[in-house]
DNA sequence: CACTTACGTAAGTATAAACTAACATTAGTT
DNA sequence: AACTAATGTTAGTTTATACTTACGTAAGTG
């Protein structure tokens, strides 16, 4: 989960998300649009949020296009969720466990 | 607003964050327990989460007295759901400004 | 006013993150 | 098989972050 946080914690990686959110894009394309910013340091920072499981890589030909991965999000979004306004989820599933053995 | 997702993105001051999402607790008590981590350590990512706008600070004799601050948080999450499914804001902003007009 | 308590702040250090330049790899092309 | 295109990976460097130790400060206490 932390990975996560830290993933989305850097504007360059915010920009990519936000680009392949409702597209495929290859990797090149998405570089293209960095000015400043070298082809492989976009390469890095897809490794990094594809290892915090916020896209999915394609391989076509000799290009790999990447799209956001809505499920990576969400457990973000619900961990903030909880994190915020706790609603006791494991008590909740100790108390039932308990009345299912009556 | 990438200044709250970095100063969320760090363990230490996550665990500050839950520790004071409900009640006020003086640095010396958040400090406390922490194991490994000095006081000084402690003082400077309160700092950064003050500075994010994620806590208050009250002042009550010698100590200083920590709260979390809902509004830094719900901007978090606003801007994460924003972020992820756009509700056209400026775009409805824009089509009433028209309508106004007739 | 000296002393303590409860802090913050500054200086310096170690570790991690982001970046570039050079090299490696894999799929398609002639 | 040699060549190109698209991309990843490695090594090394710079910059940023987290930390510790030492010092500064503001509010209360004898």
């Amino acid at each position: 989960m932390y990975e996560i946080i830290k993933a989305i914690a850097e504007p360059t990686r915010l920009s990519i998300l936000q680009m392949v959110r409702t597209r495929e894009m290859s990797a090149g394309q998405i570089a293209e649009r960095f000015g400043g910013i070298t082809r492989p340091a976009v390469s890095q920072h897809l490794g990094v949020l594809k290892k915090a499981g916020l896209l999915t890589e394609k391989r076509e030909g000799t290009s790999r296009l990447y799209k956001a991965r809505p499920e990576g999000f969400a457990s973000l979004r619900e961990f903030l969720e909880e994190f915020w306004e706790p609603r006791l989820q494991k008590l909740k599933t100790v108390v039932e466990n308990k009345n299912n053995e009556k």
